[in-house]
DNA sequence: GAATATATACCGACGGTCGGTATAATATGC
DNA sequence: GCATATTATACCGACCGTCGGTATATATTC
């Protein structure tokens, strides 16, 4: 099955296309982003983007997609776990969305102000369809299972796994709101996660879970998320220049 | 401060350019309606257009902002009526959005599909950071007093009665995305329904309130909401020519 | 294994649209 | 008739997406 190798053709020109993207949207934002600073990003040319892509919007598409798989691939073993509880498994599900939010953090602090701009709702609008789509599958099944095993009050769960989802959607938006809305406070940004709390404990209790279930409530948690967004993380490479020789 | 009269002069060329944007927004969307468009429906020219608004975001923050107004009349005077208990001032509440719904439902009927389309989240999103900034003085008002009579079981008034309506708005969204996904499908919009039932009977629980009192559960509701959405609406004039001499 | 045909990857100029600006012209109040 | 408010027109530059075309690699045929 050895590929055959073409001298002037990329290894993955559409992945680099993707990346570059990726880039230059979290950076600067999407509207602000013309086609063409991807294509010097990447070096390759205008004939060529439109080769893979039929259009921009189907590039966010594509980012938007690789990074939902990202967390989707650290989701999707959680509902057949053997050993957890449900609640456990809940705690996981949120756990690891969290994780990749922290992992993530050096990238999305730099982003989110971009990001959270009203102009770039586009990009958020998109990873939370996102997430509900792909994720809700797995949650749906961890809530099934606990609506059976009644550690969970809920009548359907896959209406409710997709609406827990939307919730969490929901914050992430109040979450934009305030970073935005206090933009360089440092204390804001635990107020933020005070906030966050009481959707997190809202959510518990229309499940009929107790407190502490889905919101982790541990020091470390916050600690490590404090860290990442005082700036601990390792920035970004700096340089935008894309193409070199 | 007598306005200046001039017989070329509109009467209030700032409001036409805003009606105007609103019709052409919600039939085709804001990424597709060009400002020239705007301006052809109004008779005036893009100088006018620029000395009223500095840019085209700036009209769809006027049109938006006008929409929240209508609702936001509805809903302000319910917290401090005299007689109302908080149970029913939280229905009131609910219920004049959704009233607001239902009377405009022959334009929300037709600019549906064209609003919930991705490209127009901005319109959305707009809409619903502004209803939460504008709304929630009123329903924490009623949230506060509940929490103090011991109807309502929340701890902090503000935060929970944003949260409820970005809650709402996350039903909103539910709802945008099944309409979508199941266009012509008749039986779409009652399998909506139940689901929005979903939403407001969670939220309910999370208050701690008895199931109903904020979701209307009265026939009547869906009869008219069917009406409504089945077309027996007026339809809109069907004319795009607003300029009469 | 040379010749031919075809698919893949890529190029870059160009068209047309659109948001926004500059500036001139006209109206109105004083 | 002058200052200010309002409107018209011409224009700019950025941008998305298209299109005709090229080059290289593979497949086919003899």
């Amino acid at each position: 099955m050895a590929r055959p190798r073409r001298s002037q053709a990329r290894e993955d020109a559409k992945g680099e296309f993707v990346e570059a993207a990726w880039e230059l949207f979290s950076r600067r934002g999407y509207d602000a982003t013309p086609v063409s600073a991807i294509i010097e990003k990447v070096g390759l040319s205008k004939g060529s983007f439109y080769y893979y892509f039929t259009s921009k919007e189907e590039v966010l598409d594509a980012v938007v997609s690789r990074i939902v798989d990202e967390i989707s691939r650290a989701v999707e073993p959680i509902p057949s776990h053997p050993e957890f509880t449900t609640q456990e498994k809940m705690r996981s599900f949120f756990r690891a969305i969290g994780d990749w939010k922290v992992a993530n953090m050096d990238i999305i602090r730099e982003a989110a102000e971009v990001i959270y701009r009203d102009e770039n709702v586009i990009i958020r609008h998109k990873m939370n369809n996102m997430v509900v789509e792909r994720l809700s599958p797995a949650l749906a099944e961890i809530v099934a299972r606990g609506i059976e095993e009644g550690a969970i009050d809920a009548e359907e769960a896959e209406g409710t796994a997709e609406m827990i989802l939307r919730f969490f959607n929901a914050m992430a938006e109040m979450q934009a709101a305030s970073f935005v809305a206090a933009k360089d406070d440092p204390a804001a940004l635990m107020r933020v996660i005070r906030k966050a709390e009481l959707y997190m404990a809202a959510i518990e209790k229309m499940l009929g879970v107790s407190r502490g279930v889905l919101s982790p409530l541990d020091a470390d948690f916050e600690e490590r998320l404090q860290g990442a967004v005082s700036g601990e993380g390792m920035p970004r490479e700096p340089g935008l220049s894309g193409e070199r020789g």
